[in-house]
DNA sequence: TATTGTTATACTCTATAACTATA
DNA sequence: TATAGTTATAGAGTATAACAATA
């Protein structure tokens, strides 16, 4: 157990992380925000989904994503399909445009990332990944799906960012 | 030098810890906001100072700082004094109330991480404070230091012109 | 009656720009 | 003219509550 001083001062780096979060906001493509970018990205990695679904990877409120998903919509980057299953529901898939929207998101953030942390080995950035996730985790957090991040690239039918 | 996938994850763990943030945010004491806290952690840990070396503290503009002093300083929790050096500047002063309030916050802060983090060690903790530490490092002055994007691949996007 | 999703409303945080007071 | 700080305005993100459609 960790004492009272490291608590505190990982509230501070916790509050202060913001400011790298409004860094890698400002080199967003036009009308594509932090919460688009989000929905576009999880998509990309857990393929289609319904509202709740994507609300739970989110960790945010149904009615948030609901606001993220119009938006991305409207903006002919995702469809919203009826589900056979249960017709309250929606299924969410991207669109091309989507897949290519996403593709640039990619492209910008692993430019700025490469910038950024130029000086940084392999293993710091793994250290970095795993911890936050477990942070993530032990915060109660349902986001923790098995996300194949290793590198499963066994086939390219799916939606899989389009990366190399 | 790090993978392209891997800086993806990272983009996603950045995007993602806002939901321990509002987690954190979730356990304030009435009246005091996430900005304000912010406030009062950061004048309790460096002591007095002036605006623009606080807004340079918490690497958001000082117009935002200015509403969040206010807020503060409204509640009787800083009190802000002339610079005799300088009639423009204003020094930035914790209260006895602003001390009491500073301890209620580190009180729910501590506890509430003790209890999401009740199985991680000491040196677990350490490690993700210094991967955050150093993070905001890396990011540095974002704020003076625009990125220059990479070409787009083939279609021509309505990107910001130049920006210079 | 419970659940899925949308919409209305309100609040927090932030940046830009215009403004003042002083250097 | 330049700097320290304030205020007005606008935009993004979020949560709560009321609502509609379906289970």
């Amino acid at each position: 157990m960790a004492e009272r001083a490291q608590f505190e001062e990982l509230a501070r780096q916790l509050s202060a992380v913001g400011a790298v979060k409004r860094d890698m906001g400002r080199i967003l493509p036009p009308d594509c925000p932090a919460g688009s970018a989000a929905v576009l990205t999880l998509l990309g990695r857990h393929g289609d989904m319904r509202m709740s679904k994507l609300a739970e990877l989110l960790a945010v409120d149904m009615s948030v994503t609901s606001r993220h998903v119009a938006h991305v919509a409207a903006r002919g980057w995702i469809e919203r399909h009826p589900d056979p299953a249960d017709k309250r529901s929606r299924i969410l898939r991207l669109t091309p445009a989507g897949l290519e929207q996403l593709d640039e998101l990619s492209r910008r953030t692993t430019h700025l990332l490469a910038e950024r942390l130029a000086d940084w080995t392999d293993e710091d950035v793994g250290d970095l990944i795993r911890l936050m996730t477990r942070l993530r985790a032990s915060f109660g957090d349902c986001r923790s799906a098995p996300l194949r991040l290793p590198e499963p690239v066994s086939e390219e039918t799916t939606r899989t960012p389009a990366s190399t």
